[in-house]
DNA sequence: AGGTCATATGACCAGCAGGTCACATTATAG
DNA sequence: CTATAATGTGACCTGCTGGTCATATGACCT
């Protein structure tokens, strides 16, 4: 966590320098970011930085913080448009939702989204437990939808969330560099061919963890050897 | 591409080289490797080190063919089980195939895949031709699986193509990383348990491609708002 | 023997990294 | 106005990076 002189920072000086560290860990990742070069462009100096964090990862914690902070906030008044949705269709609408916000903050998005699915990926165990917790929350879900019949009971949990957070990454992966291309990333975004291949792409997961076991069990014994 | 003096060297001094190389990307990427690691590890001096290749990049382009010819030559005398497989049952056998082999080369399949897959995703375009490649074999699996009516049409191939990459990069990334906790990690992946594990994942996969059109269409509905 | 050519070496270079610290500036309090 | 505490600064440090190059070694040929 940064220092407390940072939070004691005039607001346009703080964003100015989250501002610089989201360019930096977006194009460099968080190994590779250089502090002189986030020093540079916030406008502020080596000693500076210095006495507002520890060091670079400390600032990355910080973006971590900032991002849930806007994310809270952007989900505040939005709600699932239907109220007796089932597993699914939340998971979908959650998924879409998520999808407007990291538009709205691409940088921001890959910024975080780099240093803790490509590089956390294997330089280990840092932030190991950030990502359980996510994972708790999809279990959960899923747990629930298991009761309500919704999701294939051989399916076991572990699997279910790792397919879930697999989609889950892989499209918002997909979106950041697809749509980095794109004049409006938003409009592309938001047009209804990008929608309609998101939506494909969660039905091929949908129905693959909708079927019933008794399928599960013919197909699978089809390949025994 | 190596120069012509580093096919010149005796196959041992080669090998040395080759195993430190592989060492250093599959702990600290491309980006992040160190050439001085490199030629320490491997024993010879920085000047042999600038004789032999270009560039770091170079030395990974050398591992790139090195695993070709080791996957050829591992694939080289293994047939699938069933001449009559589905498109389906044969995906299925490529991915347990190719763990087999990724679990006999587990570091050279780490560099590989944290190179591509992991720093590729964002600092751009280099690799990008080489996972084109690879894509296209399957686009072309996908495109015999529908003319069989093996895949729902309604399944852009663009997307299939995505699904089954996503599915086998995550497979590959899992085994990688659970496995490298083992003890042993063959016994690992043959376990029981581990096999169900993958063949569960692939039935998902597999049942969310294969439903009918007639399915996805009454499916979409339900949630158009 | 002398000569030639591929190979091997490590001291050396400039550049940038993360991090420190003595000092300058500014704000607060008495 | 002075004393004190907080904040700001950039020159400077060490360590590592990718990369070069003059020089040394030794195999092969005539």
């Amino acid at each position: 966590m940064p220092k407390q002189t940072f939070f004691n920072l005039p607001e346009e000086k703080r964003e100015k320098i989250v501002s610089a560290a989201v360019d930096e860990f977006a194009e460099y990742g968080l190994e590779n970011a250089s502090t002189n070069r986030i020093v540079e462009n916030s406008g502020i100096s080596k000693g500076s930085f210095y006495q507002y964090f520890e060091d670079k990862q400390d600032v990355f914690m910080h973006l971590l913080s900032v991002i849930e902070l806007e994310k809270t906030d952007f989900f505040k008044d939005k709600h699932p448009p239907n109220g007796n949705m089932d597993t699914f269709q939340y998971f979908r609408w959650m998924i879409k939702t998520g999808m407007e916000f990291n538009t709205k903050h691409p940088l921001l998005t890959q910024a975080i989204s780099r240093v803790l699915f490509a590089e956390g990926m294997y330089y280990g165990h840092t932030f190991a437990d950030l990502r359980d917790r996510s994972a708790k929350a999809l279990r959960y879900m899923i747990e629930q939808a298991m009761k309500n019949g919704e999701v294939d009971p051989s399916v076991d949990v572990d699997l279910a969330v790792m397919i879930m957070e697999t989609w889950s990454n892989a499209i918002s992966a997909y979106i950041i560099n697809e749509g980095m291309k794109q004049k409006d990333i938003m409009k592309w975004v938001r047009s209804a061919k990008t929608q309609e291949k998101i939506d494909k792409l969660l039905y091929v997961m949908e129905y693959g963890l909708r079927k019933t076991e008794s399928q599960f069990v013919s197909s699978a014994e089809r390949t025994t050897k």
